[in-house]
DNA sequence: CGATGTCTTGACGCTTCTCAACGATCGTGG
DNA sequence: CCACGATCGTTGAGAAGCGTCAAGACATCG
């Protein structure tokens, strides 16, 4: 166990943003053998590359450290289905919770890093007092809610407000590393936010041109600079901050 | 300490299809402590009352016994959306995992019974081994599950298939009690269909149609009889019980 | 330099949404 | 017992939005 321990300092920089940290850096101070555990299983992935398969056993859940996956599934007919996008600092890789197996696939949309956790290490430091499991079930619901905002925006009939939406909820995502960002670097394909918002890639590309026509955004392929973040919100139909009250539900 | 215990054996009838039924009868043979913690826990509800609202604080999670319920979100403007249909023996109630209060809101369909497991048992009961963590972690697993197969439901762009996915999966959910139904009472209206499919109540009601049309199902208002299951399937393109074998992925 | 992958744009047809009317069922009260 | 209203489901007609097919623009890479 003398194996060299990394600059400290800098690894805690790296996790800040790490939705798992809370059970990283559980001491805060020393270094603490949890620090030392995960410190070295950074992975990285070439563009393309698979982090795991559908039916592979269930093995760790993953950080991103740099980077972005999507999670798929396929049809019957082989046809794609774009579950997630998964950017810095965001977990992947529960969805072998419930069966064992991987029920998803994740790639890397450009080359990643990822940062491995077994489930065993969850599993034995959410055994140890309520107080630890309560902070396991926040994180694991915390990635359910990702799942509840992807069927928030399917269910969004228009396909300009999906857009819309997803446009602001990467922007949020994104600015939650750089506050004030106002220009996102996408690192999938428009077939690849086709497949994540349901439409035909066709239309996204449209909805992105007409977002620009309108002065919401400017386009340069997967380089969007956001122009009015206020009226984009307003197009997504997010609660947000809202300037003007939220009107009243019919009874 | 004294309370009557019920009649064990009925309590275990009625627990079978019990998604927590792990946690409640852990020793299998005596009445255990835990049996009469949840015996007397059982909440009646009428048909439209509120089980839970947006904002309550994270109480209790809860298995339907008999009746259903719905769990809804609502959009800026107060639109509905119908996030999932809760059947007998089926868990609700982890929405509030993320943030400790619930995020939707969950009404009763009919006239329904629920059992009250609190979360504070969970957890307690979670933190003991990382054996029953995995257990917890397991059934919090097969509940995120549910909100992927809406996904699934939502990425289709025909509304035929959407409905086609709807009627067979509550047919395989009803069929877990009652093998070889082939009868469906819909404990939900038309729009609220519609609202959990994302489509107009009209699309859905014109869909119901087509299906009998075509001699898929049998349409008498909410009961609906199911015709011809494996075409359903087909039509619902989920994999089943392959007759044909599945298509080649294109690389 | 051509080949390939990606994104955009156009035209057309089809599905679905919207608006509207109608019929069925159920519970209530006269 | 029946009339009545309310809720719910069905059906129709028209319009709008989106998917499909097709072509072209652009960048990257071998």
């Amino acid at each position: 166990m003398s194996r060299p321990i990394p600059d400290l300092k800098l690894l805690r920089r790296a996790c800040a943003p790490c939705t798992l940290r809370q059970f990283c850096q559980q001491s805060g101070s020393a270094p603490t053998e949890l620090e030392r555990d995960f410190a070295g299983q950074v992975q990285h992935l070439e563009r393309g590359a698979t982090l795991f398969r559908v039916g592979d056993a269930q093995g760790s859940v993953y950080i991103v450290r740099s980077g972005a996956l999507k999670t798929t599934a396929f049809t019957e007919e082989g046809e794609e289905h774009v579950l997630g996008f998964h950017l810095p600092g965001e977990l992947i890789g529960l969805d072998s919770l419930a069966s064992g197996e991987h029920c998803v696939e994740a790639v890397a949309l450009s080359e990643t890093r990822v940062c491995a956790v077994p489930m065993q290490v969850l599993v034995t430091r959410g055994a140890t007092t309520p107080g630890r499991t309560r902070d396991l079930l926040q994180i694991i619901g915390r990635d359910a809610q990702e799942s509840q905002a992807h069927v928030e925006v399917l269910m969004r009939r228009q396909a300009s407000e999906r857009i819309a939406l997803f446009l602001h909820s990467m922007l949020v995502r994104c600015q939650r590393h750089e506050a004030g960002l106002d220009e996102l670097h996408l690192p999938m394909s428009r077939e690849e936010v086709a497949r994540y918002l349901g439409l035909a890639l066709e239309t996204v590309s449209r909805g992105f041109t007409r977002l620009q026509d309108e002065g919401v955004i400017l386009v340069a392929g997967r380089v969007v600079g956001i122009l009015d973040v206020e009226r984009l919100r307003r197009l997504a139909q997010v609660p947000g901050t809202d300037h003007e009250p939220p009107l009243q539900r019919q009874a």
